[in-house]
DNA sequence: AGTCCACCTGCTCATCTGAGCAGAAGGAGC
DNA sequence: GCTCCTTCTGCTCAGATGAGCAGGTGGACT
């Protein structure tokens, strides 16, 4: 194609995509046929010089989607666009929305949830609508309660997503992560706890999202890590972590240590779920992101058109 | 339209515009008859959330130019779109090109072609192609010979738009602006001088920029002008200068002492003129952008989409 | 110069799409 | 409960568009 036809192809699509006129008028006016006007545009369209983007809080990228599924062998994702997003924050709600969307279209509805708890979690309870379900029942897949400064959240989160899908909730009564390993054990050989974990266990499908391995993490401010913890797990290759137990970018277990201490699922047992949606958003969450998708943490991904691309792109 | 009937346009408009898929298959999808979808697509334009962007250098915004002249009484606009563009630089660039595509096509191809000089006026020549136009003489129409610290770029220009355009160029020679009102009537009074000033008081048409009233500006980087002069202009309302001469955001001449001390044609000459392109580009331009056409300086407008919608939101 | 080949052009035809219309559905008001 | 009115729905039909094809054009190579 040569400068002239790329300048008439240039014209052309102001005409048809600005002006609303027709091929054939288009032809008129550049003194082509209008079969030449369709070739332009079809050349304009394909070499990018025609951006259309879906403008709205609830637009998807299904290309992306698409790529996902085929060259990272997710069952499913969804990606949520970033067209005109006003901060990180609005990022994560239509993270979260689509979260919340997607449960609810969910067939067949899980007749138990495991879930996790956190930030994304909080919000994707949030955004589900009374009534998304008839019977889900949800079950805490790792510890967790009470330590947390705003109490209940990871609480509020199992019991809300439960109530409004018309199911109960079972939470797991125990810290995510315990300072001896024995007393983990112990806790875990508690008729309750083992209980909860046994249903966890048996889950038909599980709700999770990933931590970045930095100072804003939810184990620093719940109390259950230091920042200088974290650091350490950073310098031992941490790029986040999920249910509570940190891996690095090949999705192993950074401190085996530290993950004998945490209560709730295991990394490998989350791999073994027929269904595990991980919801994961942010520019800081890349890293986790890549590692989750990379270790097969998850077969349906939730995540926002930036990290999906920086997925595609390694 | 309800909130279901949105999500329905936004879920149709992925398939149309991502997936390329026809409405009737959409409908199948979403199981919506295809004209519920036609209808929906429709929607989804008149509400705004389709965008759709022409991703060149050479893309113009011709709605926008339509507003311009019916808005602001424009002969004619070009407005060159600001999409993708990497910094005020290349919006500069893609304004000059764009200047010098209008001069090529232009008809009735002017005999005489009065300009002015500056960074835009030479890069419009640097854009203009060998051959342009066959026998477009050009003259100078306002002062500014050899100050510049860049010697020979005033008359570069003016050279290089005859030579290109297979014309002759006459130069003014004289400064821009004198210290003396009597060195200003003296030199006007040459015979030289006078013969060129009455050659651009006959051209055909005037092409030329404006500049912002601020440090950045020619006359104090020729040094006609200092930097606390400009300030003074400001001062008393000076937005910017045309051919020289300093005007306020009405069009009026700022200083009438300088102005008269000032060689060329006047603005009133100018806006008389049955053809007076102004190429006009820049954040910085804005308000002597907003003068030049609200006094009526220019019958045909050359700049970027940002200065257009300022202008049109006024 | 002649031949071949790739590309381009203008066409036919099938499909896709938007305008306009008649009837149905859903509310508001009586 | 009934009527009227607005809005919505599914349709016809004409215009717009894209796929595919035959013929033509121009350049490269022999």
């Amino acid at each position: 194609m040569d400068e002239t036809d790329e300048l008439l192809s240039i014209r052309a699509a102001e005409l048809y995509y600005e002006e609303n006129k027709t091929q054939d008028e288009i032809g008129q006016a550049l003194r082509l046929t209008r079969w030449k006007v369709g070739r332009l545009l079809a050349q304009a369209k394909q070499r990018g010089f025609i951006r259309i983007e879906i403008l709205h809080p609830r637009a998807r990228r299904l290309p992306i989607e698409r790529r996902l599924r085929e060259e990272r062998g997710l069952a499913d994702a969804i990606v949520v666009s970033s067209a005109g997003v006003a901060g990180p924050e609005e990022l994560q709600a239509r993270t979260a929305q689509a979260a919340a969307d997607y449960l609810t279209a969910l067939r067949p509805v899980p007749r138990t949830l495991g879930v996790s708890w956190g930030r994304t979690l909080y919000e994707i309870s949030q955004h589900l609508r009374n009534g998304w379900a008839t019977g889900v029942n949800v079950v805490q897949i790792n510890g967790g309660v009470s330590l947390n400064r705003r109490p209940g959240t990871a609480a509020a989160t199992a019991v809300g997503i439960a109530q409004k899908g018309g199911g109960q909730a079972t939470l797991l009564p125990s810290p995510a992560i315990l300072e001896r390993l024995e007393t983990k054990q112990a806790i875990e050989s508690d008729r309750v706890v083992a209980g909860v974990i046994e249903l966890a266990r048996s889950a038909d499908a599980y709700l999770f999202s990933a931590g970045a391995a930095d100072e804003s993490s939810v184990h620093v401010e719940s109390g259950y890590l230091s920042v200088s913890d974290v650091e350490l797990l950073v310098a031992k290759g941490a790029v986040g972590d999920v249910v509570g137990r940190y891996l690095d970018s090949d999705g192993n277990i950074v401190d085996p240590a530290l993950d004998a201490r945490t209560v709730g699922l295991t990394l490998d047992e989350l791999r073994e779920a027929p269904l595990a949606i991980a919801v994961i958003a942010g520019q800081a969450k890349h890293p986790v992101a890549d590692a989750v998708v990379r270790s097969g943490l998850c077969t349906v991904l939730v995540t926002d058109e930036a990290t999906a691309l920086h997925l595609l792109d390694g």
